[in-house]
DNA sequence: TAGATTGTTAATCGATTAACAATC
DNA sequence: TAGATTGTTAATCGATTAACAATC
């Protein structure tokens, strides 16, 4: 396993869906400063992060599109896929169920949990809604490790435990909290409130002609 | 005007909530690594965001909770508020609507937009919901500094044309493409998906016992 | 071949960490 | 005072940038 960062794992993540695009273009090959521009990033980044995952290009046309979507799927993509749980069916739970039920990707939701008794026992976006009693016994037989969590802030802890002992290695955390987890267990923070006011801060920034930092 | 990076705005806007939580609990002075634990970070790392916006602390005492807050409030949040606008009425703006309808912040969304005439003339979760036609008037009328994207991503790069037209310079973009800028306007991108695939590597990578950068 | 891009190595930059003096 | 924490400075680490040789 080549040893690579999450930022990393992030940007080949984006350049996977940009290759994606180009090859629906019709394009074969790319260069570095192409995709760069799309990503947002340096061309000598985009070099860098291929390298990583040892794939190479070719000097002359550049990289192809489809060999190397596939070596970023080989790298990013568990040969089995993998499966995921959603825990939490508020609003922004349904917005996530929504939101992820039309993408082709290598992971599945293979179900949503919730502690209201009138929000489970249902279908939603295509997906089945169960009570939180049930996560454990689901989690368990679709070898599920990968978790969301769309709770109030003060149920996320709650909610990680839970999953944490169904074996789930992996949580996307949208409640507004730093979860405490052991070591091995990795969580990344979604914190709307935190990216707005950080968003509004560059706003003012920028109009008070102050120093960003992109 | 301090120059702050966007990380260090991100963690003082972090630390500002736990204050709060803090006072709540009635505490009146706190540690570095006491709102380190909760966070999620270094002591060290605490302690320089604080210096960074020129706030000093007591050694015996720690940082005054109700001092620090009120600091960190004078930095992030403008005197006179900053106003706020969502484009996209579909199941993520609905949802991004009801998230942010119940934090108290400094940051009022005044209003969202759509294109579909079914989703329009009508108030959501206290919010009232105009066509995109209406942007251009009642951003202007209110000063707006901040917009939202939660479009799907072909609109996102009109939507956010639409945006700085009336002079939004700062975009939070819940849409999976990267938007194109002019110099001097700042976009924030929440790529849930390349969130939770990150989530799903990591986890993955976690179990096969392969270097993790947390 | 000429030219642009690739992969590689060295230099720079920034941020984190460690060590230490100052403070209550 | 003793002890823990704060603010400051120096050392380390990592990542980005720049320079260059290799390739088609």
């Amino acid at each position: 396993m080549t040893r690579v960062s999450n930022k990393v794992i992030g940007r080949l993540g984006l350049y996977r869906r940009l290759l994606a695009d180009l090859a629906a273009e019709g394009m074969e090959f790319v260069f570095s400063h192409e995709l760069a521009k799309r990503a947002t990033v340096t061309a000598a980044q985009v070099r860098r992060d291929i390298m990583s995952i040892g794939y190479v290009g070719n000097p002359a046309k550049g990289y192809d599109v489809a060999a190397l979507s596939a070596s970023i799927a080989q790298l990013l993509d568990a040969p089995e896929g993998q499966n995921v749980v959603l825990v939490g069916i508020g609003n922004l739970g349904r917005a996530l169920l929504a939101y992820f039920s039309d993408r082709r990707m290598a992971l599945r939701i293979i179900a949503a949990f919730d502690t209201d008794e009138s929000k489970v026992n249902r279908v939603l976006h295509g997906f089945r809604c169960y009570h939180m009693r049930m996560l454990d016994k689901i989690a368990r037989e679709h070898s599920v490790d990968v978790g969301i969590i769309a709770v109030p802030a003060h149920q996320a802890q709650a909610a990680a435990e839970r999953m944490m002992e169904t074996g789930i290695r992996g949580i996307l955390n949208f409640a507004p909290t730093r979860l405490v987890v052991p070591h091995g267990v990795y969580v990344e923070d979604i914190n709307m409130s935190v990216s707005l006011e950080r968003v509004a801060f560059m706003a003012r920034a920028s109009a008070t002609k102050a120093e960003l930092r992109l």
